[in-house]
DNA sequence: AAAATTACTAAACAGTGTTTAGTTTGTCAA
DNA sequence: TTGACAAACTAAACACTGTTTAGTAATTTT
């Protein structure tokens, strides 16, 4: 009897179709913004329905945002074939930066928006694409300093200050902090890049 | 007649007021989550008379951020002493550091929220005191490029470094993002402190 | 004393996340 | 084929939200 697994794939269909809309409305309108109401209107069915395939929007939340995460995984793989492991470790910076100038609203939904870090911390849900993120720095970091080509040979100091200083300036961008400075958009964007290379050319040995 | 300088005395002080409540209900509860009833309640008024004083909620919460501002200055302004100029660049950066580890929701409210910061774009109302930081930062800055102390020598890509790399720890600490790490909250801490230091080492010429 | 100005608010509007109770639909055993 | 059962779905409500409107009450001016 294959009825129960239709149901189940339907299920499934049914909770990816979900998460699809979602993504849109989010990356659309912001998490705050963006209503259950709306994302209800865009999958064309009810509201309540969407408390059936999710606990609450937080939870519909946090799976737009692994899908997000994994996005910014897949870019950062495309560079492990890189062998030297500075110039790896540069790329990923870059790649870093590229995807949070690309996609300003996905940026803000992972790493700006405090919301649904704080329910994760009972659960650890679907974070392992951020966690699986995290390792690929590290690990680039880690071989790096193995290679002796940190002046920083603490792996978790250089990984604070290097993730922070990334994550900084990407994120004054995105939340237009940067508009106190009085530098136009495009400037504003190549200082990202000169910037990156500056504290990269600080940090090699 | 000292009539209407009394009422627009009276005026002002009710203004105060809001401001003084809307600040403790900002902080406490975040910028989203701080309703204009909670705080109407706080000053005994109704939810209508805030408007009659502001706008709407974000005017009011300009209004609050510009305390918190304020607050930041006058930390900045204690290390304005020193004499040398890399150590009072470096004071600067301890001083951030220590009001964003103790302020967590006024950092939030200052640096992290995207919110009223478009609003501001048109009108450029109370962000004198975020100016003000920023010319404080920025002559600190230059002082120590003319006097050869950094190895960064354009003061744009400088600023945007350091107050980027700052801001990026700070608030992936204020967020909680580094929970990813798996690190105590301690250890976190003392691990934000070295940051800075290690990069400021890096930094200097 | 009457008119005009000001300060304030009750109530409503349109929106939000979420829950409840109930209907419709599809599946299965008798 | 019929009746029981379970699953999928939704209309309507609840308690919130920011904001506006229309009206009241008090104070100042004429």
């Amino acid at each position: 009897m294959g009825i129960s697994e239709r149901k189940e794939r339907e299920r499934q269909e049914m909770r990816d179709l979900i998460v699809e809309k979602a993504t849109q409305v989010f990356i659309e309108l912001g998490y705050e913004k963006a209503s259950i109401r709306t994302i209800a209107e865009r999958i064309e069915y009810s509201p309540a329905t969407i408390y059936l395939y999710f606990k609450d929007k937080d939870w519909l939340f946090l799976e737009v945002q692994s899908v997000s995460f994994g996005l910014l995984l897949k870019e950062f793989e495309k560079n492990q074939s890189i062998d030297d492991p500075f110039e790896r470790l540069q790329a990923l910076g870059r790649a870093y930066l590229d995807f949070g100038i690309a996609n300003p609203a996905h940026y803000e939904l992972m790493f700006i928006n405090k919301e649904p870090v704080q329910c994760i911390q009972n659960d650890e849900l679907e974070w392992h694409n951020g966690i699986k993120l995290m390792e690929l720095f590290r690990s680039t970091l880690q071989t790096c300093i193995d290679a002796g080509k940190l002046k920083i040979t603490n792996i978790d100091i250089a990984a604070f200050a290097l993730w922070g200083m990334v994550h900084g300036i990407v994120s004054l961008y995105v939340t237009n902090h940067y508009h106190v400075m009085d530098i136009p958009d495009e400037v504003a964007k190549m200082m990202l890049y000169q910037s990156l290379d500056a504290t990269m050319e600080l940090l090699k040995a």
